[in-house]
DNA sequence: CGTGCTGTTGAGGACGATCAATGACGGTGG
DNA sequence: CCACCGTCATTGATCGTCCTCAACAGCACG
């Protein structure tokens, strides 16, 4: 797998394309946790057009016409987002830099068109054309990364419904604010604090704002937010135990032992429903 | 994109291979779906073994010694799922005839090793082993109909995330019957009768048990059910208002007049959380 | 004819939604 | 410089959906 060759040289061929080489290496970092090799990452690049700066709370795919290219962000950070019927919005997942914000339509038509992705910092994004895909496609270790970064997706999704579904407030917010903090980390990105609004939490983790101050309230008081008004993580440990969170889910590439189900014996059928303490 | 090309000559190919044509025709229609052509099938077809019946209530992916291979379900209903710390069992989604149990852990490795495959009725399964998946990606059509099946699946789980965050218990039992009914009509399944018990729509809509009861009982009475001691779609036009059910995310490869985001214009900054009846 | 699983019903309680109002802050224009 | 405005953060009070606990009925199974 794409051992780290040496990470000036990405920033070189990012240099050569006018992508400023920190939000540059965010892309390259991200490739590269996908197993996308060296010699990959200049191909790549090759075909990503810099598409300018987005302003915080704008749109960034703008219309319909955007159909044809996929959009990677080159820094700030988004959230992709649906509409519910009473107007309300639905965050689904928030992108960072090195992320892609529209992979979910290239290979499907644009049936997921509700989808919208808005920025909520100021951002940098590029595009890559539909018609460059296929040449970048066609070396399978790029496309075995674009694959993964799709399931990756899935994988974000999953988890997140296991989160939200049951547990409380409390552990929604604290995963949710986990789950940022480590993608993050992937592409580069050490900061404690997180450029979230209340209101941006409220609605990826399906509680109210009113509810979300609370809980946020409560994990200040915990010592594991600032006090500030922003959203900033100063105990981070405590916050994953609060949270349960397991990053392993967002670390497509490292192999481990196989640990395999061990623990879960076979139990009686459907009783698995009932809370049966995990051995 | 893959044409009908009729069906005869995939059945006639399942039968050299001992797969029963009714099963196996659920696994062509669903690739059909995805975009692969009729030479595909043939390709894959070969490489798919038979690994004989799995009865209900048992894991369908045993040990972790199952890894190296690709396991698809023939006939039956499973349900992919994970343990939450209390140990009860929360339902990621379920696979009918001609789903991939396990495409989840293809390219990443077994970081989901926690998701476990239960049959939820008696089942055929057969397995594609990783050696041979090189070669069936080695075709583009195939590889991106796998691709597809990926993205699939996280449209899937979105669609879960927003029914599921917000929406009344009503609705989530709602959109869940409905989007198993479309899922199984792409494979050729068109009963009206669902293969699960209260418990398993109770794990998978994340309510408690006692709760879906009483919404089925709602639902019965409102004549959207039968009211049999299983579950039975009988008005199923109702059924999908009541879920605001719009199935056009399982069909990856309609496309459709670009009617884009034309109602979203834009709005003011994050008060898009806001109620804002949409214009 | 018990045993186990699923389905059903009742009562009480908790978590989070909703409604309403206020404070803090930054930007804009007079 | 200050009044005005919009956005976000915060607080209090009330209400409703859904959870939990508990018990029982029907049914298949041995």
């Amino acid at each position: 797998m794409g051992r780290c060759k040496r990470v000036g040289t990405i920033a070189l061929l990012e240099a050569t394309l006018h992508l400023d080489s920190v939000s540059g290496s965010s892309l390259g970092l991200k490739l590269k946790s996908l197993g996308a090799e060296a010699d990959d990452l200049g191909i790549l690049l090759q075909a990503v057009k810099p598409r300018g700066p987005v302003a915080a709370n704008a749109e960034v795919i703008r219309e319909p016409s955007d159909v044809r290219q996929l959009t990677v962000l080159l820094s700030g950070t988004t959230c992709s987002y649906r509409r519910n019927y009473d107007g309300g919005r639905s965050i689904l997942s928030f992108q960072h830099a090195g992320d892609f914000c529209d992979l979910h339509r290239y290979i499907l038509p644009d049936h997921d068109h509700e989808i919208g992705v808005q920025a909520l910092t100021d951002c940098t994004v590029a595009v890559i054309h539909y018609r460059d895909m296929e040449r970048l496609l066609s070396r399978p270790t790029l496309a075995f990364a674009f694959w993964r970064g799709s399931m990756l997706e899935a994988a974000v999704y999953r988890q997140r419904l296991t989160k939200t579904n049951r547990g409380t407030a409390l552990e929604r917010v604290a995963h949710l604010l986990c789950e940022q903090l480590a993608r993050r980390e992937v592409v580069g990105i050490h900061t404690p604090r997180l450029p979230f609004s209340q209101i941006d939490v409220a609605d990826a983790a399906g509680l109210s704002v009113v509810h979300v101050n609370r809980t946020i309230q409560n994990l200040r008081s915990l010592g594991v937010l600032s006090k500030a008004s922003h959203i900033e993580v100063i105990d981070r440990e405590r916050l994953e135990q609060l949270a349960k969170f397991d990053g392993l889910y967002l670390s497509p590439l490292q192999s481990f032992p196989s640990l395999g189900s061990a623990g879960l014996a076979r139990l009686s059928p459907r009783s698995l429903s009932a809370r049966v303490p995990v051995a």
